[in-house]
DNA sequence: TCGACTTGTGCAATCGATTGTCCGTATTTT
DNA sequence: AAAATACGGACAATCGATTGCACAAGTCGA
């Protein structure tokens, strides 16, 4: 086995008889070397098989071209959407991408927060996880100026640029549609109420109910978990009920799931007897049997959208550094709320 | 905004009155320090809000703390379960984990090596794109001693250590399961034949063919590159065939999708007509109609198991580190294969 | 011909943490 | 009581690349 020790600058200069300070410049391409050098430093670095040491550089200029990224699960497809966009850019740009999973734990998240920091990341993406309700631990970049940018779900209460998508428009489209199939009792299965996006969802179906007239029923609209677990729950509650819904718009596609198998289970029809929606057009829902109507929203753009907005304050420190970006979503409709 | 500049173990040395080194060996509880001294001193840290710069730290010992992965493409549920595996297990041994994409192609691929190179990653783990031809990149590695542990899509021109699951017995499996069930032409759609993966799932089919006596015929086995689109064309050249299969076991869950889809159009049931049986246990092959008959691999144990191997190495660099682990596999029986 | 620039490089400090070596006390041994 | 050992800590070099400043050689105009 061949073993090449590690070959520096230094190295470069002995073996072209020159200083290190004039390998660094050329292989930097500074405006003070000439031509004729930097041809040769080049070479010579070719030929040693010169591989930088990132290290070394980064603790000298206290920037290491990196970008970290928080989420709370790589195995959602939203958000491995969103690094695959995340990484995308960043590469790019010439960024190295860090990922840490908070489990949607918050003391994980802190943990997260602490890595990327001693890492001295020059920038942070992060999306919040379900249980997190103090943010200080995100201090540790504000306190200190290093940029961060949320997206998906977002924190209201640090001042930051912040990428969602139109949860609001999201859920009123999903309740007009299935008004527009004839719908009158429409449900809700909405989210954790401190999270951003479940809050919009939820007010989005609000704003469709009265502008369509709709009485609002309070007990048609339940704070859900959204696991597949409690989208059972939910869907016993509703269709067990006295009155049941003839529709059902959950906040996410789990639950939406769940509720076509109890529906299944128990002999309801859908669409005929109960139309369903779900949020986020999940890889599975295409082919769930009755296919489900869903909102799709992209992960991978919403990743772009913050590495975009995440450079742009890296690369330019000044300005004021708290825009909120809102990218569009799409009505994807399918059998499940296939009503004539 | 309070700003904290960042403090180092000279501010700290400063502020109780001793050397850095006294203040280094004390935050890591070396012997040489009292305890009085260590008490101080991690007080005075907290106190002053010091986080380590681990930039310094690592190229001073030249280790990083950090492994690197490298794999095909985070999206795919295998690969993301593969990555919280990782993740978890790394993160428990105060492992920081970097993760590069190569999306399958063996440039990128190069990329990802030179940029976990530079970053001095104390070890690698690396499921190969599936373009890759060369691997030449990977001497990077191998010339430096640097530790390498391939999983899943592995290299078998470069002697390391990796993590497999048992692709030869699911082969064997899915086919033994639709003979049970009493099919007699059973085609195989196949993978890129230079992929280890592709190659045992194929011999494990014709090993149960074999054992049972089935004639095996050229025409009923495709080599397909297992997409969405290939996998129509590959049902539509098996299906309307003179003398089409009863059976297809198919090499991936998505190529069984499209033959669900393309069986369904064509008006041909499942199971009666066609059973069939997919690889890997997707996310959607529990909620396809039919239900997809498949074999499961554990992402998350591949994951794991890699990462032990993996820091095994690194803990303790002696030793012939070429070792092979098989990780188990299991069928799951579905509606796409439940003949009687 | 002489100062004033311009060009191309070298020197040495620096980033922050680690670590081999050395040194003054304190404690123990003989 | 002198010598040997242990203990707690300080000094300074080091990892590899970067960069402000200094400096020698060459160019140019007056």
């Amino acid at each position: 086995m061949k073993k090449e020790s590690n070959i520096t600058i230094h190295d470069i200069a002995k073996a072209l008889n020159v200083s290190g300070s004039t390998v660094s410049r050329a292989l930097n391409d500074n405006s003070r070397i000439s031509d004729r050098t930097k041809k040769a430093v080049r070479n010579m670095a070719k030929k040693l098989g010169y591989q930088p040491n990132a290290l070394a550089s980064n603790l000298r200029t206290s920037c290491t071209n990196t970008i970290g990224v928080i989420i709370p699960r790589i195995s959602r497809y939203f958000f491995s959407s969103a690094i695959t966009g995340i990484e995308e850019l960043a590469r790019k740009k010439g960024y190295n991408v860090i990922i840490c999973q908070s489990n949607d734990q918050e003391a994980r998240e802190a943990d997260c927060v602490q890595t990327l920091f001693a890492s001295r990341v020059d920038g942070v993406i992060s999306s919040i996880a379900i249980n997190t309700k103090n943010y200080d631990h995100y201090k540790t970049f504000t306190n200190r100026n290093i940029p961060l940018v949320f997206f998906d779900r977002v924190c209201e209460e640090l001042e930051t640029s912040q990428v969602v998508v139109d949860d609001f428009k999201g859920g009123f489209l999903a309740a007009e549609h299935l008004i527009s199939k004839g719908c009158k009792r429409i449900a809700h299965i909405s989210g954790p109420q401190h999270l951003n996006i479940y809050i919009n969802r939820l007010q989005g179906y609000l704003k469709a109910l009265r502008k369509h007239d709709i009485n609002i029923e309070e007990d048609l609209i339940i704070e859900s978990p959204l696991t597949r677990e409690d989208g059972m729950a939910c869907a016993k509650k509703l269709l067990e009920s006295a009155n049941p819904p003839d529709a059902i718009f959950a906040a996410n596609d789990t639950s939406a799931l769940s509720i076509i198998i109890y529906a299944k289970e128990n002999g309801i029809r859908i669409p005929e007897d109960l139309a369903i929606v779900g949020f986020s057009n999940e890889p599975f829902s295409e082919y769930l049997n009755p296919s489900l109507t869903t909102i799709e929203q992209s992960g991978f753009d919403v990743g772009t959208k913050a590495t975009e907005l995440l450079l742009d304050i890296i690369t330019n420190k000044t300005g004021n550094h708290q825009e909120t970006i809102v990218l569009p979503v799409k009505l994807i409709e399918r059998e499940s709320s296939n009503k004539k």
